[in-house]
DNA sequence: ACGGCGATTACCATTGAACGGGAATCACGA
DNA sequence: TCGTGATTCCCGTTCAATGGTAATCGCCGT
């Protein structure tokens, strides 16, 4: 694909650099990246280049490159999940300020919860999901929701992985989990208390999108000791038929999960 | 800088690429794309299939393409904007809350302002920022605000160009301009009524850095009919230092803007 | 001032990835 | 059935990309 020794594309090579950057490292020097990476020197030197040229890293005083303004700007107007954001966000804020605590939407990408948007304190509760952050589908309520609203066949691939068991309340077995996720199926919600980080509950329900699948799932991370769960779960349902309605949706009945790979 | 007759790079070509896609062209088939670029055909579809490959790209069950998950992901990962908007949603929710009309956030961007957060009602006044959107400096109370942040050369620069005038309160004299700069530096914010759209008046005060640099604009775009300009500046001025808070701003001084580009 | 070390830039011969025209194939509606 | 447009396949040409080596810059400690 590429004139690379390693025959990598030029574009795997960029979705290196980026991958480079996250949360923790959003600046660096380009010799670092080069070491992040595992580039040679004078290969990063010149992608880096070019990307400057382009906007889609930007260099600092110091030197030091960060993603670049452009890039974000890119991204931002031409992906759609702005627009599941944006359509989101006022009812994320209703619940919000109903429950107190951590509230989130996430969707189902690559096998696992991706979260767009999260709002709320970030300290009064022990959690872990942040935004463009990651978690499995098996030890979260989005996920289960998510994978609950899957087609019977990407279940099936799903529960026949290995399963981390991360607390002693992690769901694992298959034959468990698919009783659970029929369970979340038929109630609307799903309420998992500590599966990932023990001194949280996670409560769930989906989003539909028009064509009546579950895009997206909405969810609060309340601490254990006040979980509420039959209080909590009307409000954030309130609010998730306010997003799937922003959205388009109309119907009724429950649909499966829209897959994106 | 590649192999293309036109002697583009592939990192330029994937700017085309991505720049094809704007909130009203998010999804469009591979043909339509080659042709909004003014690629080859095989090319686009060369790039595209890599593209896809990395995830950059998503591809729809009907066979149309759609910027990638994985493109947000890294870039929301890797990217400071959202720190900037996660510090600002809460304070910005404060100021809609009590102003009731639209609230955005804006920063200095290659000349223009850049809008990277909204929110509020999308239909009660004509505005025209939209997440991602960019408008004039000269002409948006946010881009007032930035400009009069920043380094003397840079307000030369910009005010030696030719400013388009939108409607008849749109200033376009330097030195009419240079004077209004002048004073929204000292009062600390920006009134602008129907600079761009007749309809509406913009108000904005600046986000201060940690560095004491002006990296953003918090603005409200109110119907020109209920400005009350003078009871809203204080609500505005009061979340803006909130933000700076939130950013790790201290001091107290005037800051210049920070530029990017 | 000097010396050492890492970051950055400059140079350059090699080569295979990228290129894009053209033709075949597929998809779908008339 | 035909026609139009989207998509894929094929393939010879070529120069952009590659990455090693070496020079240069910049900073810190002595």
């Amino acid at each position: 694909m590429a004139n690379s020794d390693s025959g990598e594309s030029i574009i795997a090579r960029f979705v290196r650099i980026l991958s480079a950057f996250d949360d923790r490292h959003q600046t660096m020097s380009v010799a670092e990246l080069g070491r992040r990476t595992g580039l040679p020197v004078t290969t990063t030197y010149r992608m880096v280049n070019e990307l400057l040229l382009e906007r889609l890293l930007e260099r600092e005083p110091g030197g030091e490159v960060h993603i670049g303004t452009r890039m974000w700007e890119l991204v931002s107007r031409g992906s759609k999940m702005v627009g599941l954001r944006e359509a989101a966000l006022p009812f994320m804020e209703d619940v919000q300020s109903v429950v107190q605590h951590a509230t989130t939407l996430g969707i189902l990408d690559s096998d696992e919860v991706l979260y767009i948007e999260r709002i709320g304190t970030h300290s009064t509760v022990v959690d872990i999901s942040k935004i463009a952050g990651r978690l499995p589908l098996h030890a979260t309520s989005s996920g289960l929701i998510l994978l609950a609203h899957s087609p019977a066949a990407y279940q099936d691939v799903i529960l026949a992985r290995p399963l981390t068991k991360y607390t002693d309340t992690t769901l694992t077995e298959p034959a468990v989990l698919r009783r659970h996720l029929a369970d979340i199926r038929q109630r609307g919600f799903a309420a998992m208390p500590g599966v990932i980080v023990p001194e949280t509950t996670g409560i769930a329900v989906p989003v539909f999108g028009p064509d009546n699948t579950a895009v997206a799932a909405l969810s609060v991370i309340v601490p254990r000791t006040e979980e509420h769960t039959a209080a909590r779960v009307p409000v954030l349902m309130a609010g998730a038929r306010g997003v799937s309605r922003a959205l388009g949706w109309r119907g009724e009945l429950k649909g499966t999960v829209r897959q994106s790979q």
